[in-house]
DNA sequence: TACGTTAATTTGTAATACAAATATAAAATA
DNA sequence: TATTTTATATTTGTATTACAAATTAACGTA
């Protein structure tokens, strides 16, 4: 006889504390740096131990809901999430993603062409002076010798997402962060040689001047040139491979 | 005199055991539906306590990567992530940033329109039969005015999916999950007057004509002009809410 | 006043015990 | 013998307690 009547609480305690608390960030009743109370307050409150609101944060931590610090003034602080807050989610989630579903890279380029000539679009038509200043620092940055690959595959990202957000549109912006994630394994495989960085370079040096000079299909036409190169890369390296 | 040399963990323990599992399981050394070992056992293992090694699998938990069984036969399992087991977090992503950063609806709007156009001609272009069965059903009961206007906007939802992943773009279809998620507030607004949802869902059913008949052109004006409604309604909501 | 020391607060970690769920094996019953 | 029930072992879930580490604030001293 289960007479058990109502909601049944089938997950755990810390799950449905972290969800209570999520809700409350969500919803605005806790706000950006608001002080959460301390473990021993929410304990009690939640009438639970305070290892189980402790994995109840850990949650929270893991999505970048909350960050904690020790001492007196410590605690946990509502983040503040904004484009870049919120990127690591999307990087994870993106990456895990793209190896674990085997898009294919033609469905990636597709995409990518796509949605980032829409952004150069935009960009020319939106950018600021203060974009183009930006725009200028990565590049001149990326077209330098002596940075390591990872450094170069760094300042790609940032070169990309800057452009993103030339456009103006911060839903566009957002969704281009986790495409360019996506691209990351690209990017990878030619960080290692001079030769293939400096041809990408010098692309991006001339999507920046047609975005300055807001030349939007000239740009677009760079970009389907890159696509198509970096595809090409990627069937010799899997011929390569074969053999 | 602080002589600590070499890379310093900074991180808590708890962080850094999560962040090694999730590298394993990134890089396949860890496999979908894989069981990990025991909590004591991983406690030997990293050499730390196993309240240590519960927060760090339930930041795991967080992020969908992992589910846990209670028994025998229990355990932790290393989750199969596709676009709707990575949704619960692009759900959260994309909530919380609309939420959190003024992202206009005019800015959502743009670039909905700009991709599901996309999407539309894809579609409209490689769509299966099974496809059109599959909108088909999610149609008729988006349809039904007995639905409560909780199960019209999950239906809502479901329709437009299923027109992303008719594009048989898995990397556009991903993104494109995204995006939906930015729209459910408007998708809320109009959820509770019968006069609304009729409206949309016969705008439906001429796009979902129009991609059975591969007229991209013509789903994508629909579109443009639902598009356009919903922002008249969003318009008059917020004038009379003045009032 | 300036500076070092101490104390208080809060998170981080550990150890241990028990509860709850669940599958497997054993035992009792028809 | 077949089937149901019962015990039992395993594993996660939760609670309790204690202490370590970090950090700020207050205090005392030069």
């Amino acid at each position: 006889m289960n007479l058990e009547i109502g909601p049944i609480n089938k997950s755990s305690l810390s799950k449905q504390v972290a969800d209570q608390l999520q809700e409350a960030i969500l919803e605005g009743t806790l706000k950006a740096d608001d002080r959460l109370p301390t473990e021993d307050e929410l304990a009690q409150r939640f009438q639970v131990s305070r290892p189980t609101i402790r994995e109840a944060l850990k949650r929270l931590a893991a999505k970048n809901l909350i960050r904690s610090r020790r001492g007196p003034t410590g605690g946990s602080f509502v983040n503040h999430l904004g484009k870049n807050e919120l990127s690591e989610h999307l990087t994870t989630a993106s990456t895990l993603f793209v190896s674990m579903n085997q898009v294919s890279l033609d469905e990636i380029s597709a995409t990518r062409l796509e949605m980032e000539s829409y952004c150069f679009r935009l960009a020319s038509q939106h950018r600021t002076d203060e974009d183009v200043e930006l725009l200028k620092q990565h590049l001149t940055h990326q077209k330098n010798r002596n940075i390591s690959p990872e450094e170069f595959c760094a300042a790609d990202v940032r070169f990309h997402r800057a452009i993103a957000d030339a456009s103006h549109n911060k839903m566009l912006s957002f969704i281009m962060y986790t495409l360019i994630e996506a691209l990351q394994p690209v990017s990878n495989m030619i960080a290692y040689r001079f030769r293939e960085r400096d041809i990408i370079t010098s692309q991006h040096e001339r999507i920046f001047n047609a975005i300055h000079d807001q030349d939007a299909n000239l740009a677009c036409a760079i970009l389907a040139e890159q696509i198509d190169y970096l595809q090409q890369l990627h069937e010799d390296a899997r011929a390569s491979h074969q053999a």
